[in-house]
DNA sequence: GCTTCCCGCCATACA
DNA sequence: TGTATGGCGGGAAGC
């Protein structure tokens, strides 16, 4: 008899080989946010809540609300809590950005810091500028308070930022390396250059996912740049996409994220293929390689979050997943026969949890 | 080898 | 002092 503690061990080593960067991003992520709230009723979010459902750490909450409320689709109410604005919302919000930004551009930094774009005041913007060295003459040689300099840097205040070089900036295309110069005080610097670059990639992914801009290339150097698309892409993708009951890869709470699955250094090509991998283009013409098994939980016998969840909740999640293990077609097919005999042990002891669930 | 960006540590803010 | 927030950069996936 197979000992829990094996079980849980080979588990958690599938979960580990089918690790997969592009189910787990931030674009993905925020695409589910928004089709769990963009709903009539939707009203107040909570993050726990949201973490919950969404099966991601809190962490990951944080820094999608904060690029939602930079366009005001979502705004804080508390601690805790954000209140659903909705995609209505945004057009008034761009209005806001881009007349702050032919201010800010025009030189007029007297009244930006008492500007807002939502959130009663909480907030408070600094000043930009499109240029690198404009901006860097202007700012560091300045003193600023910690607090200030922290919220200078916040994903929320750059967010803004890089959606203010779309709109008021002549050009059709930005690269996030000069967005990164024109947005921070240091540009110098290549380690906070680095560090900038990150934070606009997950800024880009968030808005390329919303249909807000989109990723192409500077035509003459090939350098991967971002096209404005604008609130009307935008408007349009939320009562469509984003209303859709069908969900991305990542599905609300049924999917371990980065609990347990550490990215593991150990090359798991090989390993890909035996558990499963198969050519995607067997599927449709992409030529890549998508792990078959990636709809699938590979944790503990409950779904992610559901501690914190109702009962009622938690068991029709429940009967969602069962259903969906039942499923020949959401079955993965694995060539490796030890795996393929750990996944049926592994849905006995689903079935039996559930059984017992069932007749408590 | 370079680009992209997930992940979680830990500093700071706040109650 | 405990909890909430979120900046930050290491390093792995993807190309």
């Amino acid at each position: 008899m197979m000992s829990s503690a094996i079980v849980t061990h080979d588990v958690e080593s599938l979960a580990l080989q089918s690790y997969s960067r592009k189910e787990k991003s931030l674009g993905v992520l925020v695409s589910n946010f928004l089709r769990l709230y963009n709903r009539d009723d939707a009203d107040q979010i909570g993050l726990d809540d949201a973490a919950g459902q969404l099966g991601v750490e809190r962490r990951r909450i944080y820094d999608v609300v904060n690029i939602l409320e930079s366009i005001g689709i979502v705004a804080r109410r508390g601690k805790n809590m954000y209140s659903w604005k909705g995609f209505g919302e945004v057009p008034r919000s761009l209005n806001e950005l881009k007349e702050e930004g032919m201010r800010e551009r025009l030189g007029d930094s007297s009244t930006n810091n008492s500007d807002k774009i939502s959130n009663d005041g909480e907030r408070e913007e600094e000043s930009f500028s499109f240029t690198p060295d404009d901006q860097e003459n202007s700012s560091s040689s300045k003193i600023v308070p910690f607090s200030d300099q922290r919220k200078e840097k916040s994903l929320w205040l750059l967010s803004q930022n890089f959606v203010k070089m779309f709109l008021c900036s002549d050009d059709d295309l930005i690269t996030l390396d000069s967005a990164a110069k024109a947005l921070l005080s240091d540009s110098q610097d290549p380690v906070h250059m680095r560090t900038k670059v990150r934070r606009l990639y997950d800024i880009a992914n968030v808005f390329s996912s919303m249909n807000l801009i989109e990723k192409t290339h500077i035509p003459e150097t090939k350098k991967p740049a971002y096209r404005w698309l604008g609130s009307d892409s935008i408007a349009e993708k939320g009562t469509s996409l984003f209303n859709s009951d069908e969900p991305k890869k990542r599905v609300f709470g049924r999917e371990i994220t980065n609990l347990r699955a550490k990215r593991s250094k150990t090359d798991c090509s090989s390993n890909c293929k035996q558990i499963g991998y198969k050519k995607h283009d067997e599927e449709n013409t992409e030529q890549e390689l998508k792990p078959v098994a990636s709809k699938y939980v590979f944790g503990p016998f409950s779904p992610t979050g559901g501690a914190k969840r109702n009962d009622n909740v938690g068991k029709g999640r429940l009967l969602e997943i069962e259903s969906l293990a039942a499923s020949a077609t959401y079955r993965p097919q694995y060539c490796n026969q030890e795996i393929t005999s750990l996944f049926g042990h592994y849905t006995e002891a689903w079935k039996k949890w559930f059984a017992e669930l069932d007749r408590k």
